[in-house]
DNA sequence: ACCAAAAACCTAAAGGCTTTAGGTTGAGGT
DNA sequence: ACCTCAACCTAAAGCCTTTAGGTTTTTGGT
């Protein structure tokens, strides 16, 4: 009998392959195992259960995001490298969509400390560099960056953007420049007296 | 035997309290039908299926969303609308986790039409009535809005800021006053060059 | 070339979830 | 008292996950 010779690198690799396809919640173990021609108890073997299948697809994207920033990043500063920043991620959640998703599957506490999540992290820190900002500041503009990018990017893939014109291009584009204004004047900003 | 008195209303809300429970994924029929006291199949006559369950707490939570919106927005303009805005989101979404989720929930075309969903879209351009945006920047600024509050309040809840200072309170004020301080000079933005 | 051990794969089975078909029982109106 | 509708039920089929334990291929040392 033919082999397929899996391990658990190349279960998850179609894991996350079948996630961009059927949508991170349809990557089960069931359809994964049939289009590897494969028995599902087989999969046991490389993976635990399927929420430790879910979780290593979610390494691998933010692996790959990590990957894919840095070098968007790479010999760029200020708003260039925002958007750098941005396309990197949207580019990947369109390519990737299942992978996109994944990468919002809760972790355990060390397995998130061990992903390329802090990586990531670090990468926007140093993309904000240009905006020569203070270290409190830094915090909230990532936050800022991770929420519109995200919610964005998310609403975007919902299709919460197709029924409407203009093309979500366009928004995509005046968005980058608003918080590029924003970051521009952020130290600037009196911090709102209502502060806790 | 004592029988429950279920109609669909009633299961749809207990559903919806399920969800804020145990999370929108895990509001299924059996945990619902456990809850209630009463058999799985007996659901079935009130609801089609386990997606149209979800489909109606989704419908459900756009309607409360809307109303709370509608009622945070009474009176106010500019900046204060801006942030009652935000707030009733955020403050739904902590009370309320499942529900949130399940307001992302893809809805059929027709089931979206007739939804709460045109009705917050009308709230949120009603709420930026004080910038005097032009009807193409009103739109830009609607997806920028939408997307800056949900990527914060998705991220927030998935706990993407409880691992870091400060609190994610100070954050959220300081993503107001940036969206405010945009708003205000969003018209006067010129129009990105590359824009297709 | 041989032969153990490891790794990959399998069958079988238990238990949970969803969904449908068809039967029973309570509650309200006449 | 009766009739009807709605609420609820049992039963069963089909799918998914997970575990236990067995078989076969591959591997690498001799």
């Amino acid at each position: 009998m033919q082999r397929a010779g899996l391990s658990t690198d190349t279960v998850v690799r179609a894991g996350a392959a079948l996630a961009d396809e059927v949508g991170f919640a349809h990557a089960t173990p069931s359809e994964l195992a049939r289009r590897l021609g494969v028995r599902v108890a087989s999969l046991y073997s490389h993976v635990a259960n399927a929420d430790d299948l879910r979780a290593r697809i979610a390494l691998l994207a933010l692996d790959e995001v990590a990957d894919r920033t840095s070098e968007a990043l790479a010999g760029r500063a200020g708003r260039e490298a925002l958007v750098a920043l941005g396309d990197a991620y949207r580019d990947y959640a369109r390519t990737h969509p299942g992978r996109y998703d994944a990468m919002r599957h809760p972790l355990s506490p060390d397995a998130a400390a061990s992903s390329a999540g802090p990586r990531i992290a670090a990468l926007t820190v140093a993309a904000l560099r240009g905006y020569g900002l203070s270290p409190l500041d830094e915090t909230h503009a990532v936050r800022l960056l991770g929420s519109t990018f995200h919610g964005f990017i998310s609403l975007e893939l919902a299709g919460g953007f197709s029924h409407s014109a203009p093309p979500s291009q366009q928004s995509w584009e005046r968005i980058l420049d608003g918080l590029d204004r924003t970051l521009r004047a952020w130290s600037t900003t009196p911090t709102p007296e209502g502060t806790r």
